[in-house]
DNA sequence: ACATTCCATGGATCGCCTTGATCGCAAAAT
DNA sequence: ATTTTGCGATCAAGGCGATCCATGGAATGT
């Protein structure tokens, strides 16, 4: 992993229909090494998949909500079944267990308030929750899937700039 | 927009990579009219982009933050230099104006908690914000970039399932 | 000096994207 | 009942781009 490789994963994390060939070009390589590093990366694991992003308003998901969730029961079976549950919900977009006053945080998408108020019903349905608090997005400032590469670990710290 | 383009959209959703003979075969249609579908979505933004996903471990950003903040100063200039300030930072991942007693979250990756502290200095030296608490996350249980698409408006409700 | 590694280049194959044209079916409209 | 309209199926064909191989050269390290 050096720069080059950083360089074609930026470029990836953008556009992921990018020719080998023209990515090959603005990274400064010819087609074949620069197609070799793709496989290999993939190969890797860097790369995991390469996905459609959908536009939330065409899909009619416009509102996200913030689930904070505490609970009584700290067990590995509960969370894990607590895992299972809430991975069936395709509206729950992100799970994260968390440190600090709240145990669980879930990034939650639909077109309403009372699309939420029914996920939220079927959710309470399926499993005991201590409390849960609900927290609305009125406006999304930024998304990106394009996780920072500036932390990478590169092999060689030659010089260069990018 | 009908049942085989929300088909089509599950797919893609999962994997942007799929080649539109295998597409439409799954969906149920030959590889003319699958194509066509796909080509309407991406002109009509149904379809926004193709990107890679990369694995936030291999590229050194395995520590997920929430950040929420509080301000004094609510009027539009501040929120537009805010959203800018915030926007350059290519560690903060997504970014929402929220209702109720926060007033903007961020959800922020780096490598390890040193690598928040130094992000925090840098962002708090940028741009003065009243009150600022982070909660971390232990864990990712889900991540997902697809979207439920149950909701989506279609069309014709003729009878099938899917 | 030699081995290793990585790149550039060229070529060659093959799959699939992309497009156009034509036909058929089914629903809707007149 | 007939016509119109709107898909989809099928066939065909051009062409781009992915994929792989083979060779030569440059830089690095031992």
């Amino acid at each position: 992993m050096d720069r080059l490789d950083r360089k074609i994963l930026r470029l990836l994390q953008e556009d992921s229909t990018l020719a080998v060939a023209d990515l090959a070009k603005k990274v400064g390589l010819s087609t074949t090494p620069c197609w070799r590093r793709i496989q290999k990366m993939e190969e890797d694991g860097v790369i995991r998949r390469r996905v459609a992003l959908l536009d939330p308003v065409k899909v009619n998901t416009r509102v996200t909500v913030f689930v904070s969730i505490r609970t009584n029961t700290h067990s590995i079976e509960w969370l894990k079944r607590f895992s299972e549950v809430v991975g069936e919900f395709p509206e729950v977009v992100e799970f994260y267990r968390m440190s600090g006053d709240v145990d669980y945080l879930l990034r939650v998408v639909v077109p309403d308030i009372a699309a939420y108020d029914a996920f939220y019903k079927r959710l309470i349905a399926r499993i005991e929750i201590r409390d849960v608090s609900s927290a609305f997005a009125m406006e999304q400032i930024k998304y990106t899937t394009e996780l920072p590469l500036d932390y990478m670990i590169l092999d060689t710290q030659k010089s260069g700039e990018d």
